[in-house]
DNA sequence: ATTATTGTATTAAGTAGATAGTACAGTAAT
DNA sequence: ATTACTGTACTATCTACTTAATACAATAAT
């Protein structure tokens, strides 16, 4: 998975939510290694510092955590990441409805748009 | 309707974004006066520049127009209207299946999910 | 004519985010 | 011991966003 960044918010904001996302996904595994700061930094075309920012903010959620010179791990708590995961469904399905309703759309409309959708997409 | 002004994302942006969708929902209708800067800036509880800078951008894309001295109203072409609700809730939709995607859920779980969620729901 | 209100422009200041460059301390590998 | 890699810290600089405080020209209302 490549990195998205967008320019209309913090660069450190995005990397968090995509490093969540990839931790949620399994494609940062519970218990394993992640590459370093510089590395990452790197491949995200991103000054260091930023991703360390990120990280930072990471480890206060406790999702994971540091051993201070051989690197950073992934909790292995997996109760915690599923527990992540819901919250961040929950609240991305709270404030798409939110959003389509402030648009006029009624629960009926939202329910076609996206059955259509998902119909419509690949895979 | 109340603003509703985060601070992890520039404020003129999301007064712009909830202006367009005032004028969707019919908040705006086609053709009507609109508050003046320093009122709105005034509502919003912020400066009248920020404000300014929000309209303006709005004005480029032809949404609302500027009569020099009376104020600014909104625009008549209501099918530019109806075109940029569709657009918005294309974008909105989208980028929504995309985030649940990419958190692992399948296309029938997102079905299933937002169907549960629009029956939970009030109204 | 005067007054108030409109959009608009300008300058200055403060803040947050991002980058660049450098440095240090701890550990693993050799 | 040396080397390479780790996280971490620090300073300086740049840009974008926001606020503040004015100011001006055009029009509507009086």
């Amino acid at each position: 998975m490549a990195w998205n960044l967008q320019s209309d918010r913090p660069i450190y904001t995005q990397i968090l939510e995509q490093i969540q996302t990839r931790i949620i996904s399994g494609c940062y595994k519970p218990g394993e290694k992640l590459p370093s700061v510089r590395e990452l930094a790197a491949e995200a075309n991103v000054n260091p510092n930023t991703m360390q920012k990120a990280f930072a903010e990471l480890e206060r959620s406790g999702l994971i955590s540091t051993q201070r010179t051989s690197g950073r791990t992934v909790t292995e708590d997996t109760s915690m990441i599923e527990q992540l995961k819901n919250q961040m469904a929950v609240s991305q399905i709270q404030s798409f409805i939110d959003a389509m309703q402030q648009l006029g759309y009624s629960k009926e409309e939202i329910y076609n748009l996206v059955t259509k959708t998902l119909r419509g997409g690949n895979e």
